[in-house]
DNA sequence: GCAACACTTCGGCACTCGCCGAACTATGCC
DNA sequence: GGCATAGTTCGGCGAGTGCCGAAGTGTTGC
């Protein structure tokens, strides 16, 4: 596999639509996937295929299902880096049906993002920490002294955690169209936040609900009214 | 621009080879990296065209000549990022002159490669981090708490460092098709390296010469004889 | 056993892309 | 001015790629 090789994985419209779509982490059936990016069934196969072959996704086969995922973290983060390198505007996919227009607007309030928090929640909780100077956004994004000292105080130490990621990175948010929070901070912030019960799965998909009292630490933490 | 769109611009093979070639930090014209990957001058052109279209490069005209180099560091880190996931082997280019041997030769004992060090010395330096357990080898390379310690009593501070790239990444090097340290680490370290005269650069170029006191120095921190 | 379903394989079509050489422009050297 | 050099533009060729639908495989549920 060269770099070519690998960049060629993800040059296709088709199939970065559907790394996309895995970036929140989840496994995805070829269905599920064809649907996403709105080709047939064995279209979406064959580049399944190619992207497993490649080393970038990883497959689990049930029955007549085979779930599809990204393969590791740093695979999440090279399609990560590159979304994000490409100003692009993303375009939310369009729900066909009343349920997943209900789906989509709880996705859009709270959701995962392969390890970080995104949607409305995601962005608030990014700007909120960026105006209290917890982290820069000069010359990308940067956690600062005050950052460390109150990362500390929710007991998460910056130096125990992956030192082979950034700490932060910027994240494009397709429903909001801004940047959240990424990163090892970011994947450490939403680990917290399940832990601590401030947010809850929804279901077995993405969607996040606020619980009471995580609307009462985030508005102590940070200041944010949801 | 769209992911898909930004990794075509890496998925083809001469591209690719224009990216590696250009991660040594300098600006190269389009008839040196034509012969570099071996394609006639009109290709060249019009790949470089569209990389500097796309963002990835930047281009400064002079006479006659089209200096080409990175656009940024983050387009150097996404490249690094992409070429260390596919665990090809780089081909090294093959000198067709006695002087380009020469250069050749001087590179491949010690150089730059975009702001870490590379060649002969870069490797021998990193396998003495990785064997004097400063930095591990599992899962992605990181720092271990040892090794905080080590570059601290260089005078390198970890939290100083930027915190929107890895602390430490493989970065692969063809002429020793062996990984050296890159990522902040590898950065911090090379300007070390320069700033206290372990090595200087030979010319204008990317070679470098390891100095006596560099020699007596990586001696005693590394255990290295060169 | 049979039907429904999820997925895969295959053949074929349309299209894109990379490459070259030839012709052309711009610059530098004498 | 005249010639060599660096780079660019263009037309055309061949290879590769994405897509689909049809047919086939394997699993689940009745």
């Amino acid at each position: 596999m060269s770099l070519a090789q690998i960049a060629g994985l993800l040059a296709d419209h088709t199939r970065a639509v559907f790394c996309m779509a895995m970036l929140d982490g989840r496994a995805w059936t070829v269905g599920e996937l064809a649907r996403q990016a709105g080709v047939a069934p064995s279209t979406a196969s064959e580049h399944l295929t190619r992207l497993i072959a490649g080393g970038l996704m990883a497959e689990e086969r049930q029955g007549r299902h085979r779930y599809v995922r990204l393969a590791n973290p740093i695979a999440a983060g090279l399609i990560e880096d590159l979304a994000s390198y490409a100003p692009s505007t993303p375009t939310p996919p369009i729900p066909n049906n009343l349920r997943a227009s209900v789906r989509m607007s709880a996705e859009a309030r709270a959701r995962t993002c392969y390890d970080h928090l995104a949607g409305h929640l995601g962005v608030a909780i990014t700007d909120a920490i960026v105006n209290r100077g917890l982290v820069t956004d000069d010359m990308g994004l940067t956690v600062t002294d005050a950052g460390v000292a109150w990362l500390a105080n929710l007991g998460i130490d910056l130096t125990s955690l992956s030192r082979s990621r950034p700490m932060v990175r910027g994240c494009l948010d397709w429903t909001e169209r801004r940047t959240h929070l990424a990163g090892a901070v970011g994947a450490a912030l939403c680990r917290q936040a399940l832990d601590q019960r401030w947010v809850e799965r929804i279901g077995s998909g993405r969607a996040l609900k606020v619980t009471p009292g995580g609307q009462r630490t985030l508005r102590e933490l940070l200041g944010i009214d949801l």
